[in-house]
DNA sequence: CCCATTTCAGCTATACTGATATGA
DNA sequence: CTCATATCAGTAGAGCTGAAATGG
């Protein structure tokens, strides 16, 4: 990709929101992906991270909900992170169908180095856009995701 | 997805614009793989038609730069083209490492087709914005994957 | 010889579905 | 019995890489 002037896109391509939204996304897919992949780490390890940052311990039923992972796509995110100190999973007491998954120091420490290279990854993604732009962006953004994700 | 009110995400995730990007676009991804399996068509698929409707006959190589399809996943949706007699396919004989490619008749229909259902899908995914708005959020996404597409 | 074109075979990350075992 | 939770197995489309065969 990215081998050819933009004005050879045929008129149809070149205006149509879901391509634009496809390519574009993809292109933070990939910068986003080379900055973490110097960590070893991939987009659903950042999510998980910052959920258990934000929110405390939590089930994976919970964490699934707060991030938009799949709980089937969870249990191999969280079989990684526990491979590498970032979290743990211990069966939860008052209900044991639970597991209850907590951030451990290390993976304290790693989310905030994630932080900051993603902050860099997204500054690269955007670089043409101003600041005021960027919120213009993502405040578009966010309005379609949440009508189309909003239960009610 | 979706099964979750927004404000219970993380903040971190919350306002990422990869994240964004790449949650928008699944959206549209899927309103527009649905649109599009409703007439036995993949995203590529349209992408070719509109390239040989706008551009005339090309190579498979010309094909692919138009379109931002790689040339190795041409080959396939080729394929499947001119298995639903949309395309064709036919060695060059004024170089003989090529092959030209040429919409038919039915291709033709199929595109018009595929013009209207896109239409309509355009309009699901961006349901919550306005003309103008519309207009902004494909201004800035162009911007951005331009500046991340760009030859020089 | 080098270069362009097509094709094949494969890989990755993400999104998504369905079935199953276990426990509330 | 039903529902929820975690797990496993598998699918699909898109983006991407490398190598081979053929011809300019």
């Amino acid at each position: 990709m990215g081998d050819v002037p933009y004005e050879e896109l045929p008129e149809r391509l070149q205006r149509m929101p879901s391509r634009l939204l496809a390519q574009t996304a993809a292109q933070g897919q990939r910068i986003v992906g080379e900055a973490l992949s110097a960590h070893d780490a991939r987009t659903h390890h950042y999510a998980v991270l910052a959920a258990l940052a934000e929110f405390g311990p939590a089930s994976q039923s919970a964490i699934a909900d707060r991030t938009g992972i799949y709980r089937s796509d969870l249990v191999a995110t969280l079989n990684e992170l526990a491979d590498r100190d970032l979290t743990r999973r211990a069966p939860d007491p008052d209900d044991r169908r639970r597991n209850v998954i907590t951030l451990t120091p290390a993976g304290r420490r790693h989310l905030r180095r994630l932080d900051t290279t993603l902050g860099r990854a997204q500054d690269r993604l955007l670089a043409p856009l101003d600041d005021r732009e960027r919120a213009t962006l993502t405040a578009l953004l966010t309005r379609v995701l949440t009508h189309h994700t909003a239960t009610g």
